[in-house]
DNA sequence: TAAGATGGTTACTTCAAAGTAAGTACTGGA
DNA sequence: TCCAGTACTTACTTTGAAGTAACCATCTTA
């Protein structure tokens, strides 16, 4: 028998993490191709960012669509249940930003570049 | 210069990783101390605790208060500015008690404990 | 004809985070 | 007198997540 300590465990297994919760915070604007999140996503490798989205899919949070054509083309999307994960990620990434505007105030040498990114 | 695409990303450092989300939490309901919280964190190291503690500390989240006596006595809080975080925190509890519900209506075999530990 | 883009898989390596175990220093209780 | 509890630190090991690089098949464009 799994046990649970705090909801929030819960939910560290499931968008816990380096990628997750950015792919969700990417898919949350609209269904979007392998190649697309990866242009999107600084730093992550295809490998990586393949296993992350099956492994989101497993947990019912992403659904995925293969296109039979050449070349291959395959859409990656937000399930119903994915879509209630916004609550989540909506809060950690206006946190995110005023945590950024605070350290630029103090002189910290950063910038959030979200304005520049396609969707926006 | 240190460039961030999403706010989430800056989120994802401060309180990404497996334990500092679960220890907002704790603190959340009140100051405290070094054992009470390596208690209610199921499978946390004393070292790794107390370097989360640390990294909360240096990222202005947690303040320390230190007792002068022996036995020594060390006590956590959030700061003002951790406080703000439970926006996200209380979110994650939230979705991942809806989580494991809908896992057990699946037959899921898995419990949540929370309404057991003490504070609540 | 050769490169580039598409969306993967596979095998191997790396590395940082976490785990383990021990030591420190002091007090109080059995 | 010796163990338990307090809050650490240090040194070393483990492990799993992520990185790297190569490969596949197909089509389009230069």
């Amino acid at each position: 028998m799994k046990q649970y300590n705090l909801g929030i465990e819960a939910t560290l297994e499931i968008i816990g993490g380096k990628w997750k919760a950015l792919i969700i915070c990417l898919l949350m604007s609209g269904v979007k191709r392998t190649s697309e999140l990866q242009r999107n996503i600084h730093g992550i490798s295809q490998k990586v960012l393949i296993q992350q989205l099956r492994e989101l899919e497993k947990d019912g949070l992403v659904s995925r669509h293969v296109y039979q054509q050449m070349p291959p083309k395959v859409e990656y999307s937000l399930t119903e249940y994915g879509v209630t994960a916004n609550k989540i990620v909506d809060v950690m990434c206006s946190w995110g930003k005023e945590n950024i505007q605070m350290r630029q105030q103090r002189g910290e040498d950063i910038v959030l570049l979200e304005e520049m990114l396609p969707d926006h």
